[in-house]
DNA sequence: TGTCTTAATGACACATATGTCATTAACGGG
DNA sequence: CCCGTTAATGACATATGTGTCATTAAGACA
């Protein structure tokens, strides 16, 4: 894809090279999409000759997979908090809650992911099974539990139990596909838009009294 | 892409090639995605010749901005009932509205081109605006205009104006999403979904008493 | 029935991608 | 400092896709 001027000297560096090429991937898949992006471009991106990614990964389809694996072991790496123990403010816990998941999936890289599952989900249902059951139905545990707790305390309405719990965090999927489509000539508001979010769900959610 | 095994006789037929290229084109994408789909897989699902789709659009972009055109002003032609008059019931009438929409939206063809439209947008700046303008916006009035007048009577909160209003539809755009990645694996209960976001939305908008 | 217009076709030249494999050279251990 | 292991490379064979254009034949009209 580039022509590379100098002649740099080749470098022998067995660990470091997974990491590299997964990165220039995900840079390509942002430009170009996934279906778009050509093992060359790849290459070219990390500075590697092409064949030498065939060396580590033996197709598309296994490096992307190996990308969903790192970049989420990532998130919850950084992400341990116990949401389902509350103090009773349930106003303040939603903010923080859901602050957490639009800063760590919306104003992350990890919204490519989404775009990806999105875009080729149906030709890879593994890549499905893999986000649904490691991302999505962690993140409706944590719902539940925190619901279930908020009802037995008497600060939730006990009909939100029925509910389905995608209701809840919608907002964020919304400002994830805005980032994902038009945010680049209509950018979203982001304090305001959580403001929003958590007025419409304590309102909502909230017992009243 | 297919042999055709007995040798067709040709047909001419000016004035409809257009619109079965662009169905045959929406199925592929739905198989394939949008990059990963050749105009020879189009031609051959819609039964002509390869060339012969040159001689209605001059590529994948047109055609696809054509198949865009064509779908949603389909939906406009079908849909046109006036939501900013209403008789109080806010309930009643978000459900029909929010009823209308995931119709249209989650539950028609229409669905592909938001896949398109997250997959390959940031390609295609003129299919995001147009997308924006036509649909959005208008929903975005509509929907401006419903809770202005819904302050007015007294029956919404005031501090809903300031409200990003995507936040009030965001349950859709995820049921959509939802459609097009977990749902063959993981359905939607579609009925106790809507239920869920009419009660959200009524408990949390509607002015309490 | 014969003729004309033009929709439809098949083939060409070119471009880009894939996966493999023999060859090359980086660099650490003796 | 040399030498062996093996990471890295470049080239090959193959496959698939694009856009163009001269040729073919459908079907309307006289």
């Amino acid at each position: 894809m580039r022509p590379e001027p100098p002649p740099f000297k080749r470098q022998r560096r067995k660990e470091l090279r997974p990491d590299e090429i997964i990165s220039a991937a995900l840079m390509e898949f942002r430009e170009k999409g996934y279906a778009a992006t050509s093992m060359g471009s790849i290459a070219a991106r990390a500075k590697i000759a092409r064949s030498t990614v065939y060396l580590y990964f033996p197709d598309k389809e296994a490096l992307v997979r190996q990308a969903f694996k790192d970049r989420i072991a990532g998130i919850f790496d950084r992400v341990q908090v116990d949401f389902t123990v509350h103090d009773g403010d349930f106003e303040q816990m939603f903010r923080a809650m859901l602050t957490l998941i639009y800063t760590e999936m919306v104003g992350s890289d990890a919204v490519e992911l989404l775009r990806i599952l999105i875009a080729e989900g149906a030709r890879f249902p593994a890549l499905l099974k893999f986000y649904h059951e490691t991302v999505l139905s962690r993140i409706d545990a944590i719902l539940g539990l925190m619901v279930a707790n908020g009802i037995k305390s008497g600060a939730l309405r006990p009909e939100i139990a029925q509910f389905d719990r995608k209701i809840i965090v919608a907002p964020v999927v919304v400002a994830a596909v805005w980032q994902l489509t038009f945010e680049a000539f209509d950018p979203l508001d982001m304090p305001g838009y959580i403001d929003g979010h958590v007025d419409l769900l304590t309102k909502g959610l909230l017992m009243r009294f």
